[in-house]
DNA sequence: TAGATTGTTAATCGATTAACAATC
DNA sequence: TAGATTGTTAATCGATTAACAATC
């Protein structure tokens, strides 16, 4: 028998954390772990840990606790990253730059295949080893490559006019770090990177140190 | 009389996104506006909308809504964006580059004062109108410059070291690029950018597309 | 077996939504 | 004034924590 069950993106935003506790305790050689010691190391309850796991299955056993590799192995089943996903770049830009330079995602994974922009004059240039494409070569290059992920690092108005384009291609979904909400189908899923939203909750915290508590007028 | 209120980082998270909105009203030249209508904007219910500014303080007026301009301004207050702060990013890649040739944070009011590698080959070169500094530098650099706030775009050890060491310089808080937790005093505010955790998320969500629901065996 | 620790139910806590009196 | 919409209380919903029987 089969049940549908809802899992809240309280959850699922914890998910990628325990993978990272567990990938560093692999690399430490700790092969069992209890979520009473997990806890002590996250800093969250063990009755958390316990509960969120359990959303996905029974991963561990009575009078042991969980083994590490193959709790590791589960999420990674559960996050989806047990296979391969195709991604491009559209934005060549300094921060385009850096997701394709940086090593940690296609460790996990996501492989990307392309960088775009609507620069002509980065046309036959190159970032890492990979040749910045114009936007007239997007569309093919999705369809023959696969491409699942598409990662928006240009400005909010190009942003939401290429959303649209991609995901009418067929994309799975965006990863947008433009500053602007991208109302896209149902189907297409929209995973943002505010910074500048980061930056003014970091100001916020600034402001209200004191044990996050604030002081208002009151009488 | 003053009472201390605790402001759950539920509202926290959503104070960034109501200011975007706002501004976003004020640039297409809207004075007013009811929690209806933002509610439907924003797609959050209106009854949020209204709670989570009467957290700190009536902002609106019966019969009318609110004032554009002046809750944006209100909540600009709020989040400690009324005020300008010193920031510096460690860590001359891509990703440091990227950050200072955004006009967006600058924008904010978060101006960014310097730049810092490790890199002796950077020494003299430059990331837009700043001089690349080398780390022997940083110490005297924050102390001068009134340094509240320090990017870490490095890799996670070197993020992990120099972030003890800006603490004890006596920065306020640290904007956390690398893929690790930081364990600062409690004085010292932490605001990770995990972009890996987001690309994961989003991985999540392509798998489990169907109304974030989720197939379990049962029985 | 005895001890440890899970999986899971129940209790608590907190956040969101609904409702409406106050009032502009 | 009548209509609109806030500020705020009450109701609901959901998430976290506590507790403990099951069991390795």
């Amino acid at each position: 028998m089969e049940e549908t069950k809802k899992i809240s993106s309280a959850v699922i935003r914890r998910l990628p954390r325990y993978y990272r506790y567990l990938g560093e305790l692999i690399e430490s050689g700790v092969q069992r772990i209890s979520s009473k010691e997990l806890s002590a190391r996250m800093k969250v309850t063990a009755s958390q840990i316990r509960q969120d796991l359990n959303n996905f299955g029974g991963f561990g056993q009575q009078g042991y606790g969980y083994n590490v590799k193959y709790l590791y192995d589960e999420i990674a089943k559960i996050l989806g990253i047990d296979r391969t996903h195709n991604m491009i770049i559209i934005g060549a830009g300094n921060l385009g730059a850096a997701l394709v330079n940086s090593g940690d995602f296609a460790k996990r994974g996501f492989i990307i295949k392309g960088v775009f922009d609507n620069n002509h004059e980065l046309k036959g240039k190159k970032i890492g080893s990979l040749d910045i494409m114009m936007m007239d070569e997007l569309k093919g290059f999705i369809k023959e490559n696969n491409i699942e992920i598409v990662a928006l690092t240009i400005p909010r108005q190009a942003a939401r006019e290429v959303a649209k384009e991609v995901a009418e291609d067929g994309i799975k979904a965006i990863w947008n770090f433009a500053h602007t909400d991208l109302n896209m189908p149902e189907d297409v899923v929209v995973e943002n990177v505010h910074l500048s939203e980061s930056l003014m909750r970091l100001s916020y915290n600034i402001a209200n140190k004191n044990g996050k508590t604030r002081n208002i007028q009151e009488g």
